[in-house]
DNA sequence: TATAACTAACTCACTGGTTCGTACATTTGG
DNA sequence: CCAAATGTACGAACCAGTGAGTTAGTTATA
């Protein structure tokens, strides 16, 4: 995984395990985000990189392994930033609109992200569901849902039946729908939902979807 | 495409083209969906059909053909069922209600259908875009929406900045994500979410949540 | 009505290029 | 000098696509 504890790495390594693995996923990233798994060549993965197909082999051991270390990679770092996120201060109606813009913005700007998420469902979760890494790493946005739902409903803000797994679903869908489905979406009904002269109401009317439904009649 | 004119099909034929080519768009459509573009076998669709390979190539001409071809049959035989729905008797508030409920029905029964929309969305489109067929498709929906939304404005039922095609990315959005994203989402959150349990409380949710929205602050 | 002529539908066997993966030799850093 | 890291070259399986020939079914003709 890292360099062996004790070596302080040089600016200038010609040989750095730590760089090369890096480099390899970050560029397999990109290729099976954009070929998909069975479409993504270990070649061309080789050929993008400084280094060659041996050294994929030699640190992942195969194409199946390389694309779980990918999908692993992708999810913790869009994870990492989630948690990030503090609208504890805020009351609920704020706190529930500002969660699902903030939403919004990271998928609108994770892209490569929502493909890799769209790729592995085709493949029914197979690979996601090896990885132990990947199990726990909903809950953090879970918790924060059912907190602010909580307190929703405490203040006599929401009335809904929802909880916090329904809340999240309803903001995912449309963030990452208007990302996954632009090109089937734009070719039947003539509208690129990405491009940006659209995402300021789009954001708009998602805020006010969530609110609105939360509040119920 | 269909037998010469002038002939009349026996009931059974040894040799009859159209139920060839019927058989193997049926079974590409299952692989396709399973598979992915890359990851289908022309050898495996063949197999899986009274027919052999060199009649595919017969018939579609390239594997990238025979693709467009499932799509376009999935794609029509979907929003022909779509033009069916019959609102324009109801106001616009049950009217928008009906057509959200009807689309999650369509969604939940036609789970074959979003994943191929995903894999040509994988693919960027390419290929839908070269299929003429599929290109003004879209307009019967967008045309009912348009006509709740104009009702509900004038009976002061409905205050959105939304038009058509945004209430059709919302609804769809909701529909579509429950079913390609399930694989991951259920990894995550430990919650399936197409399962029959759940699917009252969802279809529920999402009229409830276009209502809300619509009628506005 | 019998059959010859014709064409659409179909089978079989094959190929050339691709692609994942590896054996083995070599180099580098510590 | 040793182990980790890297380069080269290759093999075996796979896979989209095809060349060439065959059979079923229809239509024209005697």
């Amino acid at each position: 995984m890292t360099s062996p504890s004790g070596t302080r790495p040089s600016a200038a390594r010609q040989r750095d395990a730590d760089r090369t693995r890096a480099e390899i996923l970050e560029v397999a990233q990109r290729v099976f985000a954009r070929d998909g798994y069975a479409g993504a060549r270990v070649d061309e993965i080789a050929d993008l990189t400084r280094t060659t197909k041996r050294m994929i082999y030699y640190y992942f051991g195969s194409k199946e392994q390389l694309y779980i270390a990918v999908l692993e990679k992708a999810y913790t770092e869009v994870r990492t930033v989630e948690r990030t996120v503090d609208v504890a201060h805020l009351a609920p109606t704020a706190a529930i609109r500002t969660l699902a813009e903030l939403t919004f913005d990271h998928h609108d700007a994770h892209r490569e992200f929502i493909k890799l998420v769209a790729i592995e469902n085709i493949h029914r979760g197979e690979h996601i569901r090896k990885s132990e890494v990947l199990a726990n790493l909903g809950t953090p946005v879970l918790d924060l849902i059912t907190r602010i739902l909580e307190a929703g409903r405490v203040s006599g803000e929401f009335d809904t039946e929802a909880d916090a797994i329904d809340v999240h679903m309803m903001i995912s869908a449309f963030c990452v729908f208007r990302v996954a489905n632009q090109h089937t979406f734009g070719a039947l009904f003539g509208r690129e939902m990405t491009a940006p002269q659209h995402r300021a109401k789009q954001r708009r009317m998602l805020g006010e979807m969530i609110v609105s439904y939360l509040r119920g009649s």
